[in-house]
DNA sequence: GGAAACCCTGTAGCCGGTATAGAGTCAAGC
DNA sequence: GCTTGACTCTATACCGGCTACAGGGTTTCC
């Protein structure tokens, strides 16, 4: 299949599956004369694949090592838990480190409730006090915030 | 004041400093005849101002927003609560999508519990049948995920 | 046979920084 | 006065994970 259809089939936009490809996490598929990529359906099955792993918020990283995996059956699993376990990790963190941000946008909402000039505004004062954790240490994180 | 006490005094990376004034969320202060940055306190505090923001895990064009705001005294404040209870918002809206992600995942790695090779490892199965949402429509989010 | 829809490569842009290279400046110690 | 090391400057490239062109070639449909 060409990869418009391949496009279709997985949801997946054209411009990312040539970009997955460049990054090796696909392989690069045979040709037609006229220079078209040509999808088996062992391609269009490793694409699922891949955009499950991002469905599941995994880095293209992540993915690119339970690859591996998958191209070593016989392999131990041990190494795929320790991965996702991992994930696991790296989502629940972001959770609360989230739920304490909505918590704090809160409080600094309600600062202000009626109308007033800029001047007199409670949150733009409230948000110069802010919490200032004294030792939150660079995130670092892997999680996507709110943006 | 020069830019490695400023960094030092605001926790802020010297290249993060120099970034904000490129993207003139902070004014161009003056220069020492050597070419050197001197900072007034006032920059300072709008420094300070502008890294709670992004501890609120805000855009850099939220800030930009407020910081006008902020230089208006005079005008109404309607617009920062809107403002804030769009943010608002977006961080209730990520914090449910990373819930249910922490739950499917958490249901991913049920599936494995005892080592064996990855031929017969649940998970890698696991994620190809994975819940595919029929039209969970491009999440196109602001908050980030887990990374 | 001509228009629309598809495909190709290559390059640049998005966000919010971070990391260099290569050069200049300043303060302290000898 | 001279060296050393810490600091500063500009400019440029890079990160992830795409997305969006530009400028061409191909196929399909009417």
């Amino acid at each position: 299949m060409k990869i418009g259809e391949l496009s279709r089939a997985s949801a997946t936009p054209v411009e990312t599956i040539r970009f997955y490809e460049r990054e090796a996490l696909l392989p690069a598929p045979a040709r037609t004369e006229a220079n078209y990529r040509i999808y088996t359906p062992l391609h269009a099955e490793r694409l699922g694949f891949i955009r499950q792993c991002r469905n599941l918020d995994m880095t293209l990283d992540e993915v690119r090592v339970l690859l591996q995996f998958k191209d070593a059956p016989q392999a131990d699993c041990a190494a795929v838990d320790a991965l996702l376990d991992a994930h696991i990790g790296h989502v629940a963190q972001r959770v609360r480190e989230l739920r304490r941000l909505e918590t704090e946008l809160r409080a600094l909402r309600e600062r202000c409730r009626s109308p007033h000039p800029n001047a007199a505004c409670g949150i733009l004062d409230g948000i110069e006090q802010a919490v200032a954790q004294p030792d939150r240490p660079a995130p670092r994180r892997h999680v996507r915030g709110a943006h």
